[in-house]
DNA sequence: TCTGGGGTCCTCGGGCGG
DNA sequence: TCTGCCGCCCGAGGACCC
């Protein structure tokens, strides 16, 4: 979600230049804050804030009429009430948000199947095979923005560009209600003037250790040699950021992308040292991630705890499963045995359980091999599997660990058994 | 002012096996 | 047999995004 106010918002005119921008970037505008107003039409026109009214809780989302007075997402409530002490605090309704992005999600694919969501309101979409029955990028994007409003009464902004990476700049620049169009042709002096922080993934830190050495611009970055951005960035940071700044930007939309992990954490309404409760809170999020687990036919291989302490120190602790697992007992069990190796030396502010390492429920057990027929039998292993799970699911590299390790192996439906 | 909760990705150091 | 090198994996921490 976007954190601007709308302020130095440009949108293309009518029939501005569309030649090569077939990826779209649709975001929802302030889309927590729009759909409490959709539901109370009495909201309508009047800084909300959303959120709980905790002096431990964020804002989530502001509406426009907020985030005029400087409310932003992620500022603590207590601060944005004080910018703006006329703004209405909306508890969230997660679910209906969720509602509406899937109705959302469900109009873009009516225009092109090629739809990756990037969160619950925004997604890419790649409309270059649209042209025949939509026409340009343009139209379809003119044609989704009103589709939207007249089923869901919310309003979107749309990128369009050559690239995910342009696109999604596009859009943010675009917002609230716009639409920006940025021809291939134009990548360049579209980026030019752009401060780096507008680049995806550069954060504060970034931009500052990219400030030290005078590169504010993407026009800058563009002059700086490839191992200044290296030194500053880190290489693979400051391979993307060189490579961003040219408009170049070779991700495909996709539309398989996986969850990697699923976690659960909670900020206690006053910090804890009571061991007895942390556990039990502990026991209840491991609970919560193996019930998401289970109904999302996943098996986690690893078990991390969070712990951030009263000074706001945060440690994380992590432990591979012998085998995987979604029994919230063992995930609890493993949680329990991080938290017993962590030295406190302060009050616990925030405790958190997150599954890693997913692979599809129902594992065989694999005996070690020794032999190089044994190896070749790993490959066809690994070749069966991937099949059967798709790339990225299974690779070379997890299923010689788990071999070697005497560990698992996904088997749904059919095991691939080594012996 | 005092910092949520859901995630992804990157880096770095240590262990380990070839 | 010992040592160094290399690559891989794992665990921890941090930056970033919405």
């Amino acid at each position: 979600m976007g954190r601007g106010d709308g302020t130095g918002r440009i949108v293309s005119a009518e029939h501005a230049d569309d030649t090569g921008a077939g990826i779209l970037h649709v975001d929802m505008d302030a889309f927590y804050a729009s759909v409490e107003v959709l539901d109370d039409p009495s909201l309508k026109g009047k800084p909300i804030i959303v959120g709980a009214p905790d002096s431990r809780s964020v804002v989530s989302s502001a509406s426009y009429e907020a985030r005029r007075f400087g409310v932003r997402s992620a500022m603590p409530v207590g601060q944005a009430l004080r910018l703006c002490p006329t703004a209405i605090v909306v508890l969230p309704h997660f679910d209906r948000y969720l509602e509406l992005s899937a109705r959302v999600m469900e109009i873009f694919r009516e225009f092109t199947p090629l739809v990756e969501p990037l969160s619950i309101d925004e997604a890419f979409l790649d409309v270059r095979g649209g042209r025949r029955l939509w026409g340009s990028p343009s139209e379809i994007a003119r044609m989704l923005r009103r589709r939207v409003l007249d089923e869901t009464g919310l309003t979107c902004s749309v990128g369009a560009a050559a690239t995910k990476h342009v696109a999604k700049m596009a859009s943010t620049i675009s917002k609230p209600d716009g639409l920006l169009v940025v021809a291939a042709a134009d990548t360049a002096a579209f980026l030019g003037p752009r401060s780096v922080r507008a680049l995806w993934g550069i954060g504060p830190k970034a931009s500052d250790a990219l400030e030290r050495r005078g590169i504010r611009t993407v026009s800058d970055v563009l002059d700086a040699p490839r191992d200044v951005l290296e030194r500053a960035l880190g290489p693979a940071m400051g391979d993307r950021v060189w490579h961003l700044a040219r408009g170049i930007d070779a991700r495909e939309v996709d539309t398989t992308r996986v969850e990697k992990s699923i976690g659960h954490e909670e900020t206690f309404h006053t910090d804890i040292n009571d061991t007895a409760i942390l556990r039990a809170e502990l026991r209840r999020l491991a609970d919560r991630v193996g019930a998401r687990l289970r109904s999302g036919g996943w098996d986690a291989g690893t078990i991390a705890i969070k712990v951030r302490f009263a000074d706001f120190t945060t440690i994380s602790r992590s432990q591979t499963l012998y085998e995987p697992t979604a029994v919230s007992q063992r995930i609890g069990d493993a949680a329990h045995e991080l938290f017993a190796g962590v030295e406190r030396h302060l009050p616990i502010r925030l405790i958190g359980v997150r599954a890693e390492k997913l692979r599809p429920s129902g594992s065989a057990t694999l005996a070690l091999w020794d032999d190089d027929e044994d190896w070749r039998r790993l490959e066809g292993a690994l070749d069966d599997a991937t099949a059967r799970f798709g790339r990225g699911v299974v690779t070379r590299a997890t299923l010689m660990g788990t071999a070697r390790g005497g560990g698992t192996l996904p088997s749904n439906p059919r095991p691939p058994r080594m012996d």
